[in-house]
RNA sequence: GGUCGGAUAGCUCAGUAGGUUAGAGCGUCGGUCUUACAAACCGAAAGUCGAAGGUUCGAUUCCUUCUCCGACUACCA
């Protein structure tokens, strides 16, 4: 007998196998089925894993796994993301603290040498996290979005746009993050409403006729206002309109103009206008004509043309101080509290800046309408479905994208400037000095947004620009994306653009958007709030299995899921988590029936994993119920509802395999005695259970591998092993009626004993009576069972129960029983046991009555319905028969 | 403001192509002499399926309105 330790011990085991893994590549494309391949969203090259990753890459994982097993040619490929602002954030900090030293005092090339170390030093610690986890990635292929072959791709990129006129410079309001220093895109802003205040204020017409009231939030930019403007509609300043205001604390003149975009209903109905510092306002500067005064600079100071009492002060400080100067001279109507909708950087929150700057952009609208089309015609599709809409309805509105950002490390944006204005784009220096013929060039300082290179991740990947590299045969399209569903602007539509653009084909025919991970107030987990799971001390708590299993069972297609924070004891020592506890507790119960299985292979027979054909009532049920479940599993898994394959996988094997089937093979597979029957019993609880493993392994992959190995077993890792295929030919619907009956009547001898106190160590006596033949041979054959697990002592069947005084009764699936209880149990509690199983059975059995007696019922209700309902109305009359006259028996 | 999602047992969540007794895990209560497992076993209690209307013979499920929560989105100064 083999010495196996009593509860499941994942460190050790994940140490183990995961090299082992590794060594043997199981993690790379094998076998020549049809190619399945995912490419893993890049997570930040600074980041760590969070329960979000957590989620995402189990789920790679688990598809991976599950396809490999099938056969595919599985190539999930990793990498990382560069992260422009994040990472050279980090870094200048990292300076700032160290040596206090800004970039500036370095310079550009040392800098970013710096960068590089820092990336080089901890850039992988994600990826080492992703090991942990178990995630069977080909690790030889990762990519980093800032590598050499990369760059080459964004480079392609850059310049096939360029040459199709795709991308062009403008001059506009970007949003401006005055912390970072760079522009950032539309759709890198957060919008939080804040706490604020409307200033109403006073500009003096300049003919002394008294003045136009404006509101603004932000009075500092008042500097800059080159009109004010009011709807051409609004006949309250119609008489005024084109005549001039003075602006105050500047003395400025400035027009009241007209234009549709004010809003009458808004506070005085008049707007004052900063062409260079409000995206509107910019716009509406355009229409009329006006200057473009700045006088915030992009440090967020106020500049010389804001005055000389202003200059230099910080935005925030020069509110503070105008709103005194304007109340000082009576120019302030009033300040209302009032609630700001904010505009953050969502690298580092701190309060964009419109800011009238040069920038390149990319023409979206030609790139996005083949992007609309192949999701509107279903070749791309999102699961869950809504957020096609949500895709659509973007990518419809698309705005024109800045890609351009004032960093230093990025791709730099490859356009060349000649001494006399020429500009282009070339490949490398080598191309720009012959497109220059000869001139002087110089490159443009700034880089590209890090979306643009990710945006290209599914074929850059894979080797493009080089049409004929051979992953970019072999693994292009990808099958299916799994990401979240704050990036699919940001980067699922730019890779279907992209895609499509470069590749003429889509990149992945499935997005599937897998669930937020909430915290159990619902709020997003974040570092700010500090209400995340860090999956690393989960992992070391429970292991990976349970953790992956944790989440997947709670993954519900299209639905967030919460999960609770580790419970820490004084010292912040992890000490509990009970959702994962869930799953650490089934991977316990895995390994111990593996246990009692592995203690029972018994020395004197070879004992495979192969099913031995039986007649046996439970062998058959197992074999259906197991057939079963590979066909529910697989279409779960098929359909992306991992919480349905991870629940139907966690009630065959605990409900049907350990408390059934395990339990009604005992006698045989721990019986001494060598003998046929019982080699062939073991060889059947060997092949359920390793099939079980193998069911199991996409979503457990540590203690599947660790068990299998110690099981009778084909091949070298239960990781190749084939993945089990339904097969109709064990489908048993008889079987698994008879079950029924069997557990039913096991069930309801235990429900007796216990409900009137019968205690375990006492044996009962156990009359049974039914009319249906079946199920008196169910009976027959099992009456061994039904005393083990029932605590039977003499079992008698008849035809009718004998009349015994003072016995329990119960009725179940068309099987009657009659225990006697002189000397067991106080009658009362019988009684009372009886009377509820009646009063039920009265309740159901009058809601059918009135039902049937409704005419309109029997006439429109299918026949079916009527028909069962007539015949369950039947059965729970004869039952109460039966019930009522066993009350009398307990006198 | 707009769009979308959620509201089911004390907690976290499944589910219902409309039809008998709405499920699971945790928690709770009672029991444990059990040929692997107390991280377990056996049994039980617990739900007017967010509210109000409507359609229907029949609604937790479909429709409308509302309330509360959440996400996304928007140029309201």
């Amino acid at each position: 007998m083999t010495e196996i330790p009593k509860a499941y011990e994942p460190h050790s085991v994940e140490k183990k196998w995961y090299p082992f893994w590794k060594e043997q590549g199981y993690f790379k494309p094998a076998g020549d089925g049809p190619h399945y391949t995912i490419t893993i969203p890049p997570p930040n090259v600074t980041g760590s894993l969070h329960a979000g990753h957590a989620l995402c890459y189990t789920i790679h994982d688990t598809l991976i796994r599950w396809k490999r097993m099938q056969g595919y040619k599985t190539l999930c490929l990793p990498g990382t993301d560069h992260a422009g602002i994040a990472t050279q954030a980090v870094v200048e900090k990292q300076l700032r603290q160290t040596e206090k030293l800004t970039r500036h005092d370095l310079g550009r090339e040392k800098f970013v040498e710096r960068i590089w170390d820092w990336v080089n030093q901890y850039g992988n610690v994600i990826i080492n996290q992703m090991h942990g986890l178990g995630c069977s990635f080909d690790w030889d292929r990762t990519r980093f979005t800032l590598d050499e072959g990369y760059a080459n791709a964004v480079l392609e990129c850059f310049v096939k746009w360029w040459d199709a006129g795709l991308i062009y410079r403008g001059n506009r309001i970007t949003n401006w993050c005055p912390q970072d220093l760079t522009a950032i895109s539309d759709i890198e802003v957060e919008r939080e409403d804040r706490k604020g205040k409307l200033y109403h204020l006073r500009y003096p017409y300049k003919d002394g006729s008294g003045f136009v009231v404006v509101a603004t939030t932000r009075p500092e930019t008042m500097l800059g206002d080159t009109a004010v403007a009011v709807n051409p509609k609004d006949e309250r300043y119609s008489d005024h309109l084109g005549k001039a205001l003075t602006l105050p604390l500047v003395g400025r003149e400035i027009p009241l103009i007209a234009d549709d975009f004010v809003d009458r209903a808004f506070g005085t109905g008049a707007v004052k206008v900063t062409p260079a510092h409000d995206a509107n306002d910019y716009e509406c500067g355009l229409r009329n004509g006006l200057a473009q005064i700045v006088v915030i600079d992009a440090r967020g100071k106020m500049t010389d043309e804001a005055g000389e009492q202003y200059a230099g002060m910080d935005r925030f400080a020069a509110r503070k101080k105008i709103v005194e100067d304007l109340e000082a001279q009576d120019l302030i109507e009033k300040i209302e509290d009032y609630t700001v909708p904010t505009a953050l950087c969502d690298r580092c929150k701190t309060v964009i800046e419109p800011r009238l700057s040069e920038q390149w952009y990319v023409k979206m609208k030609e790139l996005a309408q083949p992007a609309i089309e192949a999701v509107k015609d279903g070749r791309v599709r999102f699961i869950p479905e809504r957020y096609n809409k949500i895709y659509l309805s973007w990518m419809e509105n698309i705005k024109d994208w800045c890609i351009s950002r004032q960093l230093w490390w990025g791709h730099r944006i490859p356009v060349w400037y000649t001494e006399d204005g020429e500009v282009f784009a070339a490949r490398n220096e080598e191309e720009a000095k012959q497109k220059a013929n000869g001139k002087a060039i110089r490159q443009d300082e700034d880089v590209l947004d890090t979306w643009f290179s990710s945006g290209l991740w599914p074929f850059a990947t894979l080797g493009w620009p080089d049409q004929n590299a051979p992953d970019l045969q072999g693994f292009y399209p990808t099958n299916v994306l799994i990401t979240a569903q704050e990036i699919i602007y940001l980067w699922v539509a730019r890779m279907i653009m992209s895609g499509l653009y470069f590749m003429n084909e889509i990149p992945f025919p499935d997005v599937y958007i897998y669930a937020t991970v909430l915290d159990m107030t619902g709020q997003r987990m974040s570092k700010n709030k500090g209400n995340g799971v860090d999956p690393l001390e989960v992992i070391s708590l429970y292991g990976a299995d349970a953790l992956r299993f944790a989440l997947l069972i709670r993954t519900a297609k299209g639905q967030d899921i919460r999960f609770a924070p580790l419970e820490k004891d004084k010292d912040k020592k992890p000490i509990r988590h009970k959702q994962v506890e869930e799953a650490r507790n089934f991977g316990n119960k895995i390994w111990n029936a593996s246990r009692f299985v592995l203690m029972n292979l018994g020395d004197a027979e070879p004992i495979a994993a192969k099913w031995v054909a039986s007649d046996n009532l439970a062998d058959r049920w197992i074999l259906a119920q197991l057939n079963k479940t590979i066909e529910q599993v697989t279409a779960a898994l098929d359909d992306y509802r991992m919480n349905d394959a991870a629940q139907t996988l966690y009630h065959f094997f605990w409900d049907d395999f350990c408390d059934w089937y395990i339990e009604l093979s005992k006698a045989l597979v721990t019986s001494t005695e060598p003998s046929d029957q019982a080699t062939a019993a073991r060889c059947r609880i060997v092949y359920v259970l390793e099939k079980s493993l193998r069911l199991l392994h996409p979503l457990m992959p540590f203690i599947t591998e660790e068990i299998w190995q110690m099981l009778p077993h084909d091949g070298n890792s239960i990781s190749i092993a084939e993945f089990p295929k339904f097969d109709a030919a064990h489908e048993d619907r008889e079987a698994q009626a008879q079950m029924d009956t069997l557990i039913g009547v096991i069930t309801k001898v235990r429900n007796i004993r216990s409900e009137v106190n019968v205690p375990q160590s006492s044996k009962v006596n156990l009359y049974l009576s039914t009319a249906d033949d079946t199920a008196k041979q169910v009976i027959n054959n099992n009456i061994e069972n039904i005393k083990r697990l029932g605590r039977v002592e003499e079992i008698r069947l008849a035809d009718t129960l004998p009349t015994i005084e003072a016995s329990a009764r119960g009725i179940v699936a068309g099987v009657d029983l009659l225990i006697p209880l002189a000397g067991l149990i106080d009658f009362a509690k019988e009684r009372e046991r009886i009377g509820k199983e009646i009063s039920k059975r009265d309740n159901e059995a009058q809601g059918l009555a009135t039902k049937l007696n409704n005419p309109s019922f029997v006439e429109r209700a299918s026949t079916d319905v009527v028909q069962q309902a007539r015949e369950r109305h039947a059965e729970l009359v004869a039952e109460l028969e039966k019930l009522k006259g066993s009350l009398k028996t307990l006198v």
